[in-house]
DNA sequence: CTGTTAGCGCATTCAC
DNA sequence: GTGAATGCGCTAACAG
């Protein structure tokens, strides 16, 4: 004999037992098999047999039992989602937009194609949570890569960022950082920036890092001396003091290019208080996804890194992998898109200077 | 024969069988039982023995079969999370700071008590994952209550806020919003504001109604007529417009209350535009929880909703009922934190007012 | 067209 | 101290 614990569950006393397939099976006078199949309407059955099934199970409340079925077909239909955490709580990233596009378009991409997001922590490794049916995991923007070399050693395969290129079983989906840096540069120049600065945040995220070769490229190739002010930890305050320390540099810098995740208004406020006109003697570009920076005055422009376009496209590369059997690391890379606003459009010499209507312009792919 | 889904999965070719236990055993040459005591420290094992069946698996790469045990033990250690969509487009509310914290509180909750969390979008109903082995589901914020309905149909617990009570098997946690909005009032009072007006989302939430009705009682009680600007939309934009609509009435405001997840620069700005100074001639609290209003010029006090001690609550509760069995569903009420900041202290008539340091003060309760 | 049967992989009682 | 047998609830071969 066995122990079951105690069929259906919680309560000893109260909970009637869960109804199982049987249950409805003997009710209606058929067999399992009959039941299930007129269920999930497989098998050839007569249309009042299956109707009779349907309907005892909907009478006796039947719901099958879905650790059952995955056992039964190997499946569990459940991805994991690891996002870093910040300053030992984990999940805090959740809190920035971009975070929380990438967190939700994840799901969402996930759910279409027939599978949940399970929330993890990161910094645990995965034997914490061996005990989920995880059929693949995506991991955002790993900090350190301990997570990743688990879940791989354990065969589960894994979609993260380009940090991971060359790992054997795992994927990568990443922005084109060289492309949006270089894009954003020539846009402000176009519009007649000569001291653009960066604002960058200190954190070794493989983006932060490209952006930062990127610019001092372009610098180079260009002549002129790169500005660079590093947040020195992550947050909406420390952002304001390095955009605040940027802006009382010796040589007041006629354009910003924040690649940092904070409050776009924020940026503007620095900005005036430290008397600036904005785009009249500084051009702002801002990393952003957060929607505020079209509610200033003058609307900000931004960066976007498409969370949305990435987290669908991992989850492809996931879908793909669980089920055409796809065993090579597979990768790609997303555009980046620039919303041009007020804040970095040279204010108009002659009349309304470009189409009115045209706030956005998309970098182009190489 | 069964037709077992080809043993370990994805690939038909490549991909070696999955590890079983049984495949253990007989590698260390001995009995499943043996090994699976060994493995999960049960049992009086021999040291030897147990060492053995230890180093054979981990030599083996053996992992356990997560769905085999879970269907086993009867218990799959997973919480559903719905969080309200909006436009059509799931967990757009992710992108608030209030449910991106609400979210991440509960993901970290449920895991310290040993579950995972799971994802789901709201709008669908329970059948779409049925074939989730859900213990338990958290349900934020619910527009309409079909999901909770057909989860209670379905026995499965629910806990949710205050507009399920009365439901058999719901739980509930809530703010206490009548406190919250009585105590801000009259910390805006206690600071010199006569006329107080109330920005308000339009949707149907019960802690706005709530808030809206003690706005008007309190108007009533000291002879004062409410102001109240409801926004058509939601989102950044029309916040931005119903603010500006409340600034610019008749009578002017000397108090602003904003009821409305909306970026709290925005306010500030807006104020600005329409030749306010905060807090000179206008007092602003705005229910956020959102940590740019700490750095803004002046900060922005707020009114915190407390997401992270809701959500803690709310798990608490889920596990309570599926740990004790609990059948009768409990509720509880979250106190709201007033953290008053410059935007709503009276310029000081005198030296610096209050201590320096003290920018955070509670409700106290009832 | 329906019912009988055999496992999916594991944990667990019960004899040895 | 160890191993053989049993069943969690379901699905899919197979035989009737």
């Amino acid at each position: 004999m066995t122990s079951a614990p105690q069929r259906g569950g919680r309560t000893a006393r109260t909970a009637p037992p869960r109804i199982r397939l049987v249950d409805v099976a003997r009710e209606a006078g058929l067999s399992k098999t009959t039941v299930s199949a007129a269920l999930n309407g497989t098998g050839r059955l007569s249309p009042a047999v299956r109707e009779k099934a349907r309907e005892t199970a909907r009478r006796m409340g039947y719901r099958p039992n879905a650790t059952a079925r995955q056992l039964r077909t190997g499946r569990a239909r459940l991805i994991g989602y690891v996002v870093g955490e910040f300053a030992g709580n984990p999940w805090t990233y959740l809190e920035s937009p971009y975070f929380a596009q990438l967190t939700s378009a994840t799901a969402a991409s996930a759910l279409r194609n027939g599978y949940a997001l399970v929330m993890l922590p990161a910094g645990s490794l995965h034997s914490e949570w061996a005990d989920l049916p995880l059929e693949a995991v995506v991991v955002a923007d790993p900090v350190d890569h301990r997570v990743v070399d688990d879940l791989l050693a354990a065969r589960i395969p894994v979609v993260s960022d380009g940090s991971v290129d060359g790992r054997p079983g795992a994927h990568w989906v990443d922005v084109d950082a060289e492309e949006a840096a270089h894009g954003t540069l020539e846009h402000l120049a176009a519009q007649g920036a000569r001291r653009t600065a960066l604002v960058m945040s200190g954190s070794t995220t493989r983006f932060h890092r490209e952006v930062l070769t990127a610019y001092r490229d372009w610098c180079a190739a260009r002549g002129c001396t790169p500005r660079v002010t590093v947040t020195d930890e992550a947050g909406n305050g420390p952002a304001v003091r390095a955009v605040e320390s940027a802006l009382t540099a010796a040589e007041r810098p006629d354009a910003l290019f924040v690649v940092e995740e904070m409050s776009p208004p924020l940026v503007l406020d620095a900005a005036r208080r430290h008397g600036y006109d904005v785009p009249g003697d500084l051009l702002v570009v801002c990393v952003s996804e957060d929607d505020t920076a079209e509610h200033t005055e003058p609307p900000i422009s931004t960066l976007s890194l498409q969370p949305r376009e990435i987290a669908e496209a991992g989850i492809e590369l996931l879908v793909a992998a669980l089920e055409n059997g796809e065993e090579e690391p597979s990768a790609r890379l997303v555009a980046t898109r620039l919303l041009v606003r007020e804040s970095s459009r040279r204010p108009s010499r002659g009349a309304a200077a470009a189409s009115p209507q045209a706030e956005c312009t998309s970098v182009p792919p190489t």
